[in-house]
DNA sequence: GATATAATACTTGTATACAAGTATACTAAA
DNA sequence: TTTAGTATACTTGTATACAAGTATTATATC
C-alpha cells in the first residue's frame, strides 16, 4: 500500500513550504508527468492517506489544482484532467496572448532596467547549463518571462501568470530535465532565443519577439506545426506596429 | 460588536450554496462595494466571529479572493487589496483580450446556434428591464459573454474567465443596482449594445464587436476617457481583419 | 431470478482542538 | 528615559471529530 514514493517536485524549492504547498506541488508533478493517469477519481481520504497527512492540506491543494484546470472537483471525488495535447496548445495561445498583451506595453516605456536584469538572468542560464543543472535552468526560463509580465505593471495580466505558472513550472521542469539527458545540446539554443527575446525587447522588433517567443515555446513541447497555428491567430490580431 | 448585517449578494443565488460559498459571495461583495475598505487587514478568527461560523469556510474564502487578487494572504491577516480605477482599467483590458481573442475563433466556425442563445439571453435582458429586476439583468449581462467565450471551446481562455468572472459580477451588480434607481432608460441602451454585438457576430464584423464590446464596458462604469485609451492598445496589436 | 428495501461504506463540508510561530505590550533594570 | 527581556495575546497551519448526504452492496421478498 505505502510504497517508497519518488518526488517529481525539487525538494530543495519546498525548504520553506508548508504541508499544503508541498502536497499540491508534488500532485502536480504527477499528474503533469502522467504518473496519475487522466480520468483518476482522486479521494481526499485517499490521499490524504498516501501522503501521510490530513484532509486540511489535501482539501488546499485539490482547490488549487482545480483553479488550475487541470482536476475537476465533484460532489464525490475529483476528476483528473490532466493535459492533452489540445490543454497544451491551449496554455500558449494564453502565454502569447499575455506576453505580446505586455509586450505592447513595454516597448512604451524604459526596458533599460529589465534589460538589465534579463541579461543576468540570461547569464544565469549559462551556469546552469554549464553545471547540467536542468531544474534551475527550467526556473531562470520561467523568472525570464515573469520578470517581462512583471515590467508592465498590470496585476491582472499577473494575476493570470500566476494562474498559469505552476503548470507551466511542471511542464518546463520535465521537458528540460528529459532534454538535460538526452539532447544536451539544445539548450544553446533555448539561450540564444531568450538573448533573441532581449534583443527584440531592446529594439522593440515586435516580429522577432513573436518569433522568438514561438521558437521558445517549441523548445518546451517540439511540437513546430502548432507554431504557424498560433502565428495564424496573432497575425489575424496582429498587423504591424 | 454583532450588528445586524445587511447582506449585498443576492441570497437567492446561494439556495444551493455551502457556508464556505456564502462567506466568498458576501465578503467580495463588501470588499467591492467598500463596505470592507483597502487596505484593512482580516484576522480569520475575526471574520469567522462575525460570519458565525467556523475558521475553515474562511480560510477556504480567504484563498478564494486572494487568487481573485482583491486581497493579499500574508503572514499575520490578510491585507484587502479592493479595486481602485488601475485594477478596474486592467480588468477591462484582460476581458478585452480574451473576447477579441476568442472573436477571432468564433468567425471561423459555425455559430448559428450561439447566436440563437444570445438572442434568447438578449430577450430574457428585456425582460429583466421590464420587471426592474437589476439583479437578474446582471446575471444575464455576464451569462451572455460566458456563453460567447464558452462557444470557442478553449479551457484555458475559460480559466481566465472564471477567474475573473466573481469580481466582475459583484461589479456589474453593484453597478446595475444603481443605475435601476437612477438612470432607468439607461438599460435600453445597454441591451442595443449586446444586440449590435450578435449583429458584429453574425456579419462577422470586428471593427462592431470591438465597439460594442468597449460601450459595453462604459455601460458598466460610465468611463469615457478609458475607452479610447483601452481603444489605443488594441488598434496596436488590432490593425485590419 | 428479479426487484425493492435496508444496511453499510463511502463522500464532502464544517467545527474544533492543538501546535508552532510572531507581534505586542508590559515589566524590570540600567 | 531608554533598553532588554519576558509574558501574553494574537496569528496561521494541521489534525481530528462530527454531521449530512450519496452510492453501493447485501438482504429479504415476490
Amino acid at each position: 500500500m505505502n510504497e517508497p514514493i519518488e518526488f517529481l517536485y525539487p525538494s530543495k524549492w519546498l525548504t520553506k513550504a508548508s504541508t499544503g504547498e508541498r502536497v499540491v506541488s508534488e500532485l502536480r508533478m504527477q499528474i503533469l508527468s502522467g504518473r496519475i493517469e487522466s480520468g483518476t477519481i482522486l479521494s481526499e481520504n485517499k490521499l490524504a492517506a498516501d501522503f501521510s497527512v490530513s484532509r486540511s492540506p489535501i482539501r488546499e491543494a485539490l482547490k488549487i489544482l482545480s483553479a488550475e484546470n487541470i482536476i475537476r472537483q465533484e460532489r464525490m471525488g475529483a476528476v483528473v484532467i490532466g493535459l492533452s495535447e489540445k490543454e497544451i496548445e491551449e496554455i500558449y495561445d494564453v502565454r502569447i496572448l499575455i506576453e505580446t498583451f505586455i509586450y505592447q506595453r513595454l516597448v512604451r516605456s524604459d526596458i533599460t532596467d529589465l534589460v538589465k536584469e534579463l541579461n543576468k538572468i540570461l547569464e544565469m542560464m549559462k551556469v546552469s547549463i554549464k553545471y547540467n543543472d536542468a531544474d534551475e535552468f527550467s526556473l531562470q526560463d520561467l523568472q525570464f518571462h515573469e520578470t517581462i509580465i512583471r515590467a508592465a505593471n498590470h496585476s491582472y495580466i499577473l494575476m493570470i501568470w500566476n494562474n498559469l505558472k505552476p503548470v507551466m513550472e511542471g511542464l518546463i521542469l520535465l521537458s528540460m530535465r528529459k532534454r538535460f539527458k538526452e539532447n544536451q545540446h539544445d539548450f544553446e539554443r533555448i539561450f540564444t532565443n531568450h538573448a533573441l527575446y532581449i534583443e527584440a525587447i531592446e529594439k522593440k522588433d515586435k516580429a522577432l519577439m513573436i518569433q522568438s517567443l514561438h521558437q521558445n515555446f517549441d523548445d518546451v513541447q517540439g511540437r513546430v506545426e502548432d507554431m504557424w497555428k498560433s502565428q495564424e491567430i496573432l497575425a489575424e490580431g496582429g498587423g504591424t506596429k
